[in-house]
DNA sequence: CACTAACCTATTGACTAAATAGGATAGAAA
DNA sequence: TTTCTATCCTATTTAGTCAATAGGTTAGTG
């Protein structure tokens, strides 16, 4: 299950995307765009921030804006920083020990095919695949 | 993230599929040899059981047994009863509330597509196709 | 009657999701 | 330089789930 902070992440990004402009968009209209409050997508959009993904800017006149064309973000990196791992099972995200039945575990080889392609939906989807129209 | 329910449920399942008997086999030889707890093992077996996935029987000479051929066992079906839904958007999941937003939603596409592809990935995949060697 | 093995109920400890609250800091405009 | 704005930061809460473990009960076999 992907939880809300990915999939609002991504519905925030196509926002911005969908916006069409260079300049600062203050949260608060996202959030009201969108329908979700203000304080929570602070903590969403903050990690998107400091991987930058997006740029934020204070003051009057701040919000946030994409540092990259909608084009170049894959939906697979969105949900990787926001989510974790997109691995399906715990024996095959990144970073976990070996597992010790892995030569006769009869589902691992279901697992590995299934990861790659739930890898390969994410990763060949961008944001601009998901706005309304390309601008 | 498929959880230990599912993943221990699957690796029962062919277990039993590859003793290839019309014996019950008791829990603590399945357990044993496939390194899981009997304990956390009867938990998750109830559920195949009270969904006549699995045949259980008590006293001595009893145990477990497949109700069907491995091949009538789709891999779907033992994920959906043991982990609850494979929708990987809760609202997408089944008995979810109408959302009000899913006419402008600029994922919603995407969620359903991707559902699919997982629906199809899971449900054409059976039991048989995990063993070893079809017997 | 003893043994076996499934069945049943309850509990634990750790972790995560989904927020909310309140303040601190940087920047623009007056 | 003060005021307003809007991001940034830290902490807390509430509820729920995961992955087990513990201990007892019931049904069936020899």
């Amino acid at each position: 299950m992907i939880s809300t902070r990915g999939r609002y992440a991504l519905r925030v990004l196509v926002d911005l995307a969908e916006q069409g402009t260079d300049d600062f968009v203050p949260l608060n209209e996202i959030a009201e765009r969108q329908g979700i409050s203000v304080k929570y997508l602070e903590i969403i959009l903050k990690t998107l921030v400091q991987n930058g993904l997006l740029k934020g800017h204070r003051g009057k006149g701040g919000g946030y804006k994409l540092t990259r064309k909608p084009e170049d973000y894959t939906v697979g990196e969105i949900l990787e920083l926001t989510e974790g791992t997109l691995s399906t099972v715990a024996c095959l995200a990144p970073g976990a020990e070996e597992c010790p039945r892995k030569e006769q575990c009869r589902t691992l080889p279901m697992w590995k095919r299934f990861d790659d392609m739930v890898h390969d939906f994410f990763f060949g989807m961008t944001i601009r695949d998901l706005m309304e129209k390309p601008i």
